[in-house]
DNA sequence: TGTACATCAGTGAACGCGCGTTCACTGATGTAC
DNA sequence: TGTACATCAGTGAACGCGCGTTCACTGATGTAC
């Protein structure tokens, strides 16, 4: 039956909610309408209602993933410089490779990027220039070496994440991300 | 009909290796055995001759796929820093970032290997700990020392090469291997 | 060495399955009067 | 404000499609004598 806009509306939300987790979970293939449906408390016939295709979702659910972790970061007090420690920090922590539908939507589907469609590609693209953006905001010198450095942390950010998840839970994974906190320390020092 | 057993050895290196190239183009999920079995020069009913299943076929294309840029790198000349350099600087090319079918499998396969089977992620970890160690190798100082910068450069190419192909063909991507490129630089010197 | 026969690599149709998507239907909501 | 009706969010069956996998069949290969 006919659902009221407020309703509507909130079905919506948990949709995007629940799918900008489960899509960082299982990836972009590795979730179908009908689970993610499911997850939101309704069936599948319904998801027409909300999206023109699930391509349409893919990057409504990936900006929203992106959009929540800058919230996240907006929440940080401190010099600017802590606040780049405590990303750095939190980025490469154990807890962030074992919980990635909370975590960063780059390190989620940078691996999938090459086959989606052109428009999730920029939205894929806007999310990351956003973080790295922030994270050249709070370096020190000139534009072009900030936005570099800032390159440099990020996909060394990233590139640990992705390969300690890879590595599953054993001991290597450990290594990887540890060895990479080292280095993000002494880019920042 | 039948094939003799040279025919059919050879055929099973063609599948496995165009599939070594076919996976890293296209994925995992991305490549089915019918393509695989055209791209071969057969029909996909004669895969199940040469593979138990999908996913064993998988693992020996990944497995084949560390092996040919293994051999790649024991053709290289020259001192263990020299190697390393001619190393990094080729995996952080724009050729590498635009051919991934011939690159290197751990850039390919990581962001996936968090969906695969646990027999196919031993592979691809075996592999991935085979270019580290050869890295460690070829630095200098203690063990652990060595260990730790070799998981660093590795981890830094991986994710730098990741989110270049995640740039397509964008100025970002671009960007983002110069900048890695530093890095690595100042990392060896 | 020659022959008769079992083996089996490759073919192509067919299987079940899950996918994204469509659609007839329901009945509460929103709106026009 | 009350009523009559059009709208449409959500349901669940059904669609076509491509997937991994199976299977009866073919006929050259390998082998036993």
């Amino acid at each position: 039956m006919r659902m009221s806009r407020e309703a509507m509306a909130q079905h919506h939300q948990e949709i995007v909610t629940a799918g900008a987790r489960l899509l960082r979970e299982r990836g972009i293939e590795g979730l179908s309408v009908a689970d993610l449906m499911q997850a939101a408390g309704l069936t599948h016939g319904g998801f027409y209602r909300h999206f023109a295709s699930k391509d349409a979702f893919v990057r409504e659910a990936i900006a929203a993933a992106f959009a929540s972790i800058e919230e996240m970061r907006n929440g940080w007090r401190g010099t600017p410089m802590e606040q780049l420690i405590t990303c750095t920090e939190q980025y490469l922590s154990e807890m962030h490779v074992a919980q990635p539908g909370m975590g960063c939507p780059t390190a989620a589907f940078a691996g999938e990027m090459v086959r989606a469609s052109e428009e999730t590609q920029t939205v894929f693209m806007d999310g990351f220039l956003g973080i790295t953006d922030w994270i050249a905001k709070r370096l020190e010198g000139d534009e072009k070496h900030r936005r570099e450095r800032a390159a440099q942390i990020m996909t060394t950010m990233v590139g640990a994440v992705i390969a300690a998840r890879a590595s599953g839970n054993s001991e290597g994974g450990v290594q990887i991300l540890e060895a990479a906190r080292v280095q993000v320390r002494s880019m920042l020092a």
